[in-house]
DNA sequence: CGCTATATATAGCGACACTACGTATGGGAG
DNA sequence: CTCCCATACGTAGTGTCGCTATATATAGCG
């Protein structure tokens, strides 16, 4: 049991709060996905770690549309219709951001959280 | 401008969602300490980047005492109250818990945001 | 003909860190 | 001696934002 979501240590569903964004964004750096692509994109890469739910995944991109990071296009594929997403020049910039924030983030939990600085590639 | 904070990238400040409990938990690591100096311990560790308002430290102290993670007492110390926080036996499993999901949740992240997968200690 | 995967959407919820206060003492600046 | 700041604790209310639950619709498989 308990081998799908996020962590197998289930500590709290909101630790993405605040890193969303720029994981969407990543997802559409290499070229125009739509939204259940971002989301299958994340989970695979990730080696099905981060198995975001729709309802968390569509708000999110409506969201970056609507801050300009993001531009949307209908399409009809195979009688399904589609909104295919790619990243605006804001987008990049932000990603980048993001990138920059992680980083700093990232370090500073690590340093105060202690233990092993940071993982062992082994 | 902008010197202090918790970022100089000021992406969202809720970004700490779900990862205050181990860093409290962490900063009580080494020993006993008060409210204030586990504020104090968590912006030295990690030069100033993480300065938590007390709004954020006193509370989150209260749960994880309520959860039996730490356990606190009152003393008089030059005429200040203070209320030493201590780790209990619960609350070192949880930190180590709380580790084994930071390495877990930050790989993930880091994986999927790209760029440079992990920061070279360079 | 169900059942699953694909594909999108939204209303409402809940968790939790933060803002903005309020109380109180000790010590240094002026 | 009197501000004012650092120390030290506290809480009520707010706001963000990812998640749950639910809904619609098509394609394909057994």
């Amino acid at each position: 049991m308990e081998r799908a979501g996020v962590a197998l240590l289930p500590m709290r569903a909101e630790a993405l709060k605040g890193h969303l964004d720029g994981l969407l964004l990543a997802a559409l750096e290499d070229g125009p996905r739509h939204g259940y692509a971002v989301k299958e994109a994340l989970r695979d890469t990730t080696d099905g770690r981060l198995d975001l739910p729709t309802g968390t995944v569509y708000p999110a991109l409506h969201r970056l549309e609507q801050a300009g990071l993001i531009t949307g296009s209908w399409s009809v594929v195979g009688g399904r219709r589609r909104r295919t997403y790619e990243l605006t020049e804001d987008g990049r910039r932000s990603l980048a951001g993001a990138r920059d924030h992680w980083q700093e983030f990232a370090a500073a939990i690590s340093t105060a959280l202690g233990g092993a600085p940071w993982p062992a590639t082994s």
